[in-house]
DNA sequence: TTTTCATGATAAGAATTCCTGATGATCAAT
DNA sequence: ATTGATCATCAGGAATTCTTATCATGAAAA
């Protein structure tokens, strides 16, 4: 059974670099007998010699010459494995996968995915973008490794940290602009518009209006807040959007955006991951940056 | 420092694959303990995790995924590495760097090269062909693995096998044919064609004769046994010629070729190397190749 | 819930490997 | 012959690696 180390191929490569024992033994800071131990025991586990030894010195044979060209090569790659290592120590590198839920998938996405890959050129990020639920089972699952969802989730198993909270923002038609404010006692009396079930945003509207959500509504669901913003435009009824969204679904549709007053609604943001994930410091620091980015971006004046 | 080993990397490798601690350490034969404090030491000398534990088992992390590719490249290089050792542990492979004097060489490689060739397929013969004293030079200086010469050689650092014996033949123009064979003594009153000093057939030449070699000689030197040959057919004198270049040397020439009688002049053909050389082996296998080969010669019929 | 089971981590001692320093053997040059 | 240089060998100790036994944790089952 033929079994070398690595070791034994770098002092081999000293060797043939040097031709002579004494001095790749000191090259490779060890003792000239440990050197010819292991050279030794290389070439007793080949069954051929590396070497052919004379009085002033070595000479590779010609088989030797053969080895030292593809043990060069190894040498070579395993330089390189080690750099991949040292590179990839605080840098996050390779692949990171991400979920997001809807309604934070479009206003936030462009610019965290832009800032990630300005800050660790070569990651690679695959985004999924769905229900929250959906979401924590894939994390539980290692499908993903980290979610952009709306806190608490309450998982046991998962690491959550705050990224911002945004307010909840009304929509109605553009004949309403001046009229006071509904309260959300008053919104529960007119024709509020909603996501389908599942989204964690339809809760936390029903929830603001003190709505139970099991209770069965009449009227449509939409399947994303540009088609609830397209609804209000014609006049169907009114909504809610958190305001990161106000910017991009009011630029085609003519509705008009009011700020409820104090205590507005609002949720919070968050990111999550398995607390065994290794990647925890990395996300630490992407949780920063997709802190910042949001920060960054445009607030409606409503 | 990041230092890992081979062995690491197989264990690395094995763990990937079963994703399980337990079964990883029986496929690589070791303990689950052994392959866990491997791992552990691997992933602390790179600096960063390679697996993310969980309760039921072992998954790779994205890094992890990029060093196993790397990984399993290092080893399959350094399996091709060991199958290369096994492969030319019996067989000759690679360079055979082989010296001839020139009184040899034009009438016994074709026939050794194809031999050798056949029996080593992958093996790159290099030929010298000069005279002895540079044979033997090089051999020293290992710039050729072995020389066919005419023995003896006797030099302590070389090992000399004989490879057959071949007389010497009379080369006389055609004219006299039919006269009786010159007697050794007869041969120096006669006009002896020979080669330049320092070709060793020259000398075993002379000492037939009892000729002192030292003693300056009328007449020109050839370089080639092919153009004493020639010198003979044009009537200038008489030569010898090894008997195994008659068939090759008197095929265009119209010359009379006979043998002396008893004792005949000879001389013994051998192969030598350095008694050092790793490739004793496979050359001692060598040696043997070329006396068949060289047995397997037409002897000429005289 | 409590128990059980599976999984990986840890600890201690034994086996193995590896290295150092001293010495030996060989060869060449003085 | 003597000296110097070179590589091999040896013995003892240091370092590494392995095995067995045990622990800690989380998931599944009762």
């Amino acid at each position: 059974m033929i079994n070398f180390t690595l070791r034994q191929l770098r002092y081999f490569e000293a060797l043939a670099r040097y031709g002579h024992f004494g001095r790749a033994a000191e090259a490779a800071a060890i003792s000239q007998p440990a050197l010819s131990m292991q050279i030794k025991e290389l070439e007793d586990s080949l069954g051929i010699a590396l070497f052919e030894r004379g009085p002033k010195g070595v000479r590779l044979t010609g088989f030797g010459e053969a080895f030292a060209e593809r043990a060069r090569e190894i040498l070579r790659s395993v330089d390189e494995l080690e750099d991949l290592a040292r590179a990839s120590r605080d840098r996050l590198v390779g692949r990171l996968r991400i979920g997001v839920i809807p309604t934070i998938a479009p206003y936030l996405l462009p610019t965290i995915i832009h800032e990630l890959t300005r800050a660790n050129a070569g990651l690679d990020i695959y985004v999924r973008e769905t229900l929250t639920n959906n979401l924590i089972r894939e994390l539980g699952d290692g499908r993903i490794d980290a979610a952009i969802v709306a806190l608490p989730v309450s998982e046991p198993s998962l690491t959550e940290v705050a990224l911002f909270t945004e307010n909840f923002v009304l929509v109605r038609p553009v004949a309403d602009a001046g009229r006071p404010v509904p309260s959300a006692d008053m919104l529960r009396e007119m024709r509020l518009l909603l996501l389908e079930e599942g989204h964690c945003f339809r809760d936390q509207a029903l929830s603001f209006c003190n709505i139970p959500s099991a209770r069965p509504r009449e009227g449509l669901d939409a399947s994303s807040l540009s088609t609830l913003v397209q609804m209000v435009g014609a006049g169907i009824g009114v909504t809610l959007i958190p305001e990161m969204a106000v910017a991009v679904e009011t630029r085609s549709a003519s509705v008009a955006i009011a700020r409820f007053d104090e205590p507005q609604p609002a949720r919070t943001v968050g990111m999550v991951w398995r607390k065994t994930s290794p990647l925890a410091r990395q996300l630490l620091r992407i949780s920063e940056i997709v802190r910042e980015s949001a920060a960054a971006l445009p607030t409606p004046v409503a």
